[in-house]
DNA sequence: TCTGGGGTCCTAGGACCC
DNA sequence: TCTGGGGTCCTAGGACCC
């Protein structure tokens, strides 16, 4: 059996943020709105009790639920951020494996805790809740998928105490027997209906279904979902944070712009705002994108939508440098032109000095291969991951070699600029 | 009048390269 | 010797998550 697995996931995390330093809202129904004070975006107990739903526009709710004493908090990410932090530094003390998935979630590694599991899960929930002030619900399976299916169980079922555990088939059919398909971590409405339209209208079902089918029906996700379901693990623990592979700063205006300034005033302080955050994460990069559209809740006006690319050609500079030099470092010269590939012939030839990429290929059994691919090895440790990329090509007799040029979608560490100038 | 913001992954098709 | 076909990249769209 794969080793146990635990989501944690704060109640309510944003109203309980707020309530935190205001205990006299204890029992008050609170939301939490976004920016613009737009939508709600966060809700206690008591206000989902009124029946005020995760995204409903604010102007709605206020006059729908006029007089019914519910409290407003315009949300505050700093503070929000801050105990999230808190809450994860406390996680970390009750295992070694950590993914922060969320502001307000993170998937535990519990292999070593067979046979207390409830236990420690019932130690941590007390932990957290008496060192943050924030409430927690646990839930434990074997994949990560069962794991979100716990801890929905543990938030519903008031008898858990918090804490669900899903080790045997028996309870996981007790669990997924109560669901939707659309209370399952990665359906929503379209796959919903796609799955229902092949007779699979529940999670036993889909469980149950046959992973080829439904692959080929839809895509590889289900595919997977399906033996996340079973117990097998498709998706593993990510203890380190990648990095982003984009940044964004968007923000709806609140109310129709018709001004060209107006527009570009708003185009480069977010732009600034975007370029804050890449710097503070120690990444750069090659393109951004500006986009813009009018209010799609007016279909009876004009729609616009417009999408503008700017390549910047500094970085497009600094990543042929990089390149560059990353390939001195291989001994191989360039050879022009087209070869064929057969089987049993070797081209040990490759690079143009200052060529965004290029293709080698090498027979397997060739020693060279091993030689070639050590070196690359420790390009990437001196350069940085993802400088230069290889593997086997599908069908193909040797190894493909391609050296990483900064796509427009990817971003690389500043330092891996740095490093070669 | 007022309807969030920030992300990820997958697929398909066409252009292009050698 | 070898001009078909393996492979990559880009774009757009779709779907999902918190």
């Amino acid at each position: 059996m794969a080793r146990p697995i635990a989501l944690v996931d704060c109640n309510n995390f944003y109203a309980s943020c707020e309530r935190l330093f205001q205990p006299q809202l204890r029992g008050l129904p609170i939301v939490v709105l976004s920016n613009n004070d737009g939508c709600v975006i966060a809700r206690s107990n008591e206000a989902k009790a009124l029946g005020i739903v995760m995204g409903d526009p604010w102007h709605l709710v206020k006059d729908r639920h006029a007089g019914s004493g519910i409290v407003v908090r315009s949300s505050n990410y700093t503070l929000y951020g801050d105990l999230s932090a808190r809450v994860m530094r406390v996680l970390s003390d009750f295992s070694p494996e950590l993914e922060v998935y969320s502001i307000d979630e993170a998937f535990l590694g519990l292999g070593g805790f067979e046979g207390r599991l409830e236990a420690h899960a019932r130690q941590l929930r007390a932990t957290v809740l008496q060192w943050t002030g924030i409430p927690v619900s646990v839930g434990i399976a074997p994949t990560k998928t069962l794991a979100k299916v716990a801890n929905r169980t543990a938030k519903k079922d008031p008898a858990s105490g918090g804490v669900c555990v899903l080790l045997t088939r028996a309870a996981q059919d007790e669990a997924l027997g109560r669901l939707e398909l659309t209370d399952l971590w990665g359906v929503a409405g379209r796959m919903a209906e796609r799955l229902t339209a092949l007779g699979i209208a529940t999670p036993l079902q889909l469980r149950d279904a046959d992973p080829t089918i439904v692959r080929r029906h839809t895509s590889v996700v289900m595919e997977r979902m399906i033996h996340e379901l079973r117990g097998t693990p498709c998706l593993d623990l990510e203890r380190h944070s990648p990095d982003r592979k984009s940044i964004m700063a968007t923000r709806s205006f609140g109310r129709p712009v018709a001004l060209r300034r107006e527009m570009e005033e708003a185009v480069a302080s977010h732009t600034a705002r975007a370029a804050e955050k890449m710097r503070r994460q120690g990444l750069a990069t090659a393109s951004l994108i500006v986009f813009a559209h009018t209010n799609r809740y007016r279909p009876d006006q004009p729609q616009y939508g417009g999408t503008r690319p700017v390549q910047l050609t500094v970085a497009t500079a600094d990543t042929g440098r990089l390149t560059r030099a990353a390939m001195f470092g291989l001994d191989c010269i360039w050879r022009d032109g087209f070869s064929y590939k057969k089987a049993g012939v070797v081209f040990p030839t490759l690079i143009k000095a200052g060529a965004v990429q290029g293709s080698l290929f090498l027979h397997p059994d060739d020693p060279r291969s091993k030689t070639l691919m050590a070196s690359i090895d420790a390009l990437n440790r001196r350069y940085g991951r993802g400088t230069i990329a290889y593997g086997t090509a599908t069908g193909a007799k040797g190894w493909t070699l391609r050296a990483e040029h900064l796509s427009a979608r990817y971003t690389t560490r500043w330092g891996d600029l740095l490093a070669v100038r």
